[in-house]
Order: structure tokens, then sequence, then C-alpha cells
RNA sequence: CGGGGCGUAGCGCAGUCUGGUAGCGCAUCUGCUUUGGGAGCAGAGGGUCGCAAGUUCAAAUCUUGCCGCCCCGACCA
């Protein structure tokens, strides 16, 4: 992509709402425009992070074995009704009439929908187990919306929910989910910690949270340190495996950690004065077991084995590709701006033509622009008829792995220097080299 | 929902107390000079001062009502 023909309209200061720092970089790099309390529109450079994160989010679920469709965002509210949750779940939910006087609603989950699919078709326990995901607007309208995306009321979420004959099966499925999760988030270069959490309104009795480590995060955290030296499950992992699986969950729910609300400082202080770690987090999935809360009073049953029919055992698996974007600046920036991880990151590498309208820059910045997209690589070229500080200045901010600047010093030796913005490592290459080291 | 704050050019702000020509910086446009870390000079464009009613010869400024946004708390992916 060539800056000068493209649509990021970054801001050198910052607009007065912004509070934390993943708002005010993502506001001043151009990913968002709020357009009311907590509602955004997508930018192209963020919509493309978006995009990067949804596509892993997506190869973890399938790799699980998580099936995707996708369902509305408007549902009826007889669904609502038959599982209960139309009186019980509040002001949070937006609720409309449309012209008929029905009553509708847009969602803020949809356990009640999925089951509602499942019921329909699934009629025996040898189609178990089965996992449904989508990746799909919610809206919850929340009292006090905040911190932009990271609280707002249009939010995107991955929903995974799952079937199963029995809690054994369930279990398993949670388990999946629960490995998923750890690669999804090691993935996009952040360190996250399964907590048991509380399961809140969406009601069950098995429930983890994980949260990233930040240093700006919202909420409490406590933990044993060794979780810091775990190694994420390899992509390998068997997920059909059920003992095995079962033993990396249990190695990431060995030691003690837990956020604020659920905290026991006495089996805290158990933990070796040394190994106790207290910080701020950011949860960016959660994931419940719920048994039949829904697939009784919504009579989602299969027939067993046995010829007895029974109800099946659920869970719902949450992620948010939304907050992640907003949780990948807080866990990663600088006084310049963003420092994406490189699979999030909008383009792979920017190309800074330093002397726009001298022959030389422009012909060398044309020649590896088409290089390195001819190797695969996402480019920004930025062309724009600017003195060199500014380029630089918005290279930083927005945050790009690596930047290749290309100035009439260097290239009398026919050499560009090749910069990394989250180390500030600089190196000189011949222009030859160029892609091979962005390759390596 | 309780408490607090703010709405003036695209962004950041001054002006409001004490009513009297709507300003500053950045950004934008034109020209020239510049080009290795947010350039310099000269010029230009851009405003229902959140909305409405009221007071007044006169309202960004005073009064009342409403709307929007932000922060703290309670609540939450």
């Amino acid at each position: 992509m060539r800056l000068s023909r493209y649509f990021l309209p970054t801001l050198r200061e910052t607009p007065r709402e912004a509070e934390i720092v993943s708002h005010r970089l993502m506001l001043r790099a151009g990913l968002i425009r709020q357009q009311a309390a907590g509602s955004f529109s997508w930018l192209p450079l963020g919509l493309r992070v978006l995009n990067k994160i949804n596509r892993i989010v997506r190869e973890e679920q399938d790799r699980s074995g998580a099936i995707e469709i996708l369902m509305p965002t408007i549902q009826s509210a007889d669904l609502w009704r038959e599982s209960g949750r139309y009186d019980a779940y509040g002001k949070e939910m937006l609720r409309i009439v449309d012209r008929h006087e029905r009553d509708m609603l847009y969602g803020p989950t949809n356990e009640e929908m999925v089951t509602d699919i499942f019921r329909a078709y699934v009629r025996s326990y040898k189609d178990l187990p089965l996992n449904l995901y989508h990746i799909q607007w919610k809206f919850r309208d929340e009292v006090r919306p905040r911190f932009g995306v990271m609280r707002s009321r249009e939010f995107l979420m991955k929903d995974a929910y799952s079937f199963d004959l029995d809690q054994a099966g369930a279990r398993h499925s949670y388990n999946k989910m629960f490995v998923a999760y750890l690669r999804t988030f090691a993935r996009l270069g952040l360190k996250s910690i399964p907590m048991r959490a509380d399961t809140g309104p969406i009601g069950g009795d098995l429930s983890h949270e994980f949260i990233i480590l930040a240093s700006t995060g919202e909420s409490e955290v406590f933990c044993h340190a060794d979780y810091l030296g775990f190694e994420t499950p390899p992509a390998d992992t068997d997920f059909d495996d059920v003992a095995g699986l079962q033993a990396i969950v249990d190695k990431w729910t060995s030691l003690y950690a837990a956020t604020s609300e659920m905290h026991d400082p006495a089996a805290f202080d158990l933990i070796p004065a040394t190994q106790r770690m207290s910080a701020r987090g950011i949860e960016v999935g959660h994931i419940f077991y719920f048994g039949t809360k829904y697939s009784a009073p919504m009579r989602a049953k299969v027939m067993g084995p046995d010829g007895q029919e029974r109800e099946v055992h659920m869970g719902s698996y949450g992620i948010g590709p939304t907050r992640l974007v907003a949780a990948l600046i807080e866990a990663s920036h600088d006084d310049a701006g963003i420092v994406w991880p490189e699979a999030a990151a909008p383009f792979d590498a920017a190309i800074l033509n330093l002397k726009v309208g001298d022959a030389g820059t422009d012909g060398a910045s044309q020649k590896l622009y088409l290089e390195l997209q001819g190797a695969g690589l996402d480019v920004l070229l930025d062309d724009r008829d600017e003195r060199a500080g500014g380029k630089f200045a918005t290279a930083d901010l927005i945050g790009i792995p690596w930047q290749i600047l290309v100035g009439p010093k260097s290239l009398a030796e026919g050499k560009v220097e090749v910069k990394r913005r989250a180390t500030g490592e600089r190196e000189l290459l011949p222009l030859g080299d160029v892609v091979a080291r962005l390759k390596a």
C-alpha cells in the first residue's frame, strides 16, 4: 500500500476524551473513530489488525475441532423467554420492537440461539461432541462504557458453544478450548494466565478467565510467578487425547492464580515470597462449563447409546478481538507509539522514502516495494512528499515491526537502513539483502 | 444509577468570572525555499461558540431547560 493513496488519519495531539494509553494511541494512529459512547468505527489500519487477530483466533478454534458458523445480531425475544433470561438479563440487553410490534433484542451473547440450532438438527450422541463458534458483533448496554474499545457497548466477540453427552465429555470440550486459548494468546505475543473465575450471569460451575499482564491493566491479579515460564502447548497437540489435554490443563491450573474478586490472601501467602506476584491484568478470554442450564429449559436432548434421551451438557467460550487490539497495545507500546507483535501488525514492513522526488530514492523505494510484496509481505510505502522527521514519527506511532529507510546518503553506497521497531536496532544492508533479512 | 468535569475551526486550547469586531498553536490549501528524526518564509480558506427558550440596545459570556461526551464509584467480555 502506498501511503499517499491510503486512508491513514493520524493525529499529532491526543483527543481529550482518551484516558488510557491504548485508547490514546488507537485514536492517534488512526485505528478507530468514536461514534458515540462505547461505539467505534474501525478505520483501515485498525481493521487490518482486527482481521489479523481474527485469523489467528479462527486458526486455533479450527485446530481444536470447533466449527465456524455465523448467527444474526438481532434475535427474537421468544428464544430468551424459553431460557428464562429475557427477564433475568436486565438493562444491559438492548431491547428493540420491530414494525410488527414483535419483541427483538440485539444479542449480548448467543447461548439460546445456538441451542436452538443444535436442537433442530442433532438427535444422536453419535453427532457429539460438537462445538460451534462464530465471530460476531455483540451489544451490551453498559452502564458506563470506557477505555475506548476495552469496554465498549458494541464489540466483536468470538463465542464458541460446546455440546456433549455428559459431564466427562463436556470437560474434555472445555479442555480443548482451554488449550486453544493458551495457544491463541501466545501466538499474539501475549503471556496469558488462566484464573479461576466467578461464573456470573452466564451461570455454571466451572470457569476460567484468561488474563494478560499489563501494567495499565484494569484489574488486580495475584498469581505464582512460575506461570510466566510455562510452555505453550505446541501446534501438534492432539486435541482428541483426553488424558493428554487434561494433563496440560492440570498443569496450567496447578498453581495459585486469582483475580481480586476470587483472591484468597491465605492461599496466596503459602507461595514462597520470591514467587508471589501481584500485578495488573486484562481479561482477554473467558470460558464456562454450565451443564444443562440451557439444554434443560430449551429441551436440547439427544438419544444416548442406551436408547435413553438426555439433555446435552454445554459450555461457552469467549474471546473479544476488539478488546484484544487494545490489550495488545496496553501490553506493548513506548513513548513514540504502538509496538505491534509481528503476528498482529497491520503491515509487516514500512518503506520510508526519505527524499521523495529524488530519482535515486524514488527508484530504490519502488524496487524494494515490489520485491517485498513479491516475497509475500504486507508493505506500506511512505511516498508522501514530507520531511523525513514526519515519516519517522508516523512509522513509530503506527508501530510497523520493520522500517526500511531509503535515503540518499546510504543509497550512495547501495545500502538502506533497516530498523526494528521493537528494539530500535538498526543495520545498514545492501539493497539486495533486505528481503532475505526480513524473511529470516 | 450516585458524585464530579467538559462541550468555542479537523485536533489541542484561550476567551466566559466582569456582556460590546470570535482568537491562538497544530493540521489543511497556494507559492517559494527545504528534505537522515514531527522544517522555514509569505499568503489563504475554514465557525449554527452543543441545542432551545429567556434577560438585554447587545449573549460564546448572564438565567432556565434539554442533549452529548469524559472521569470516579457501583456493574461488566
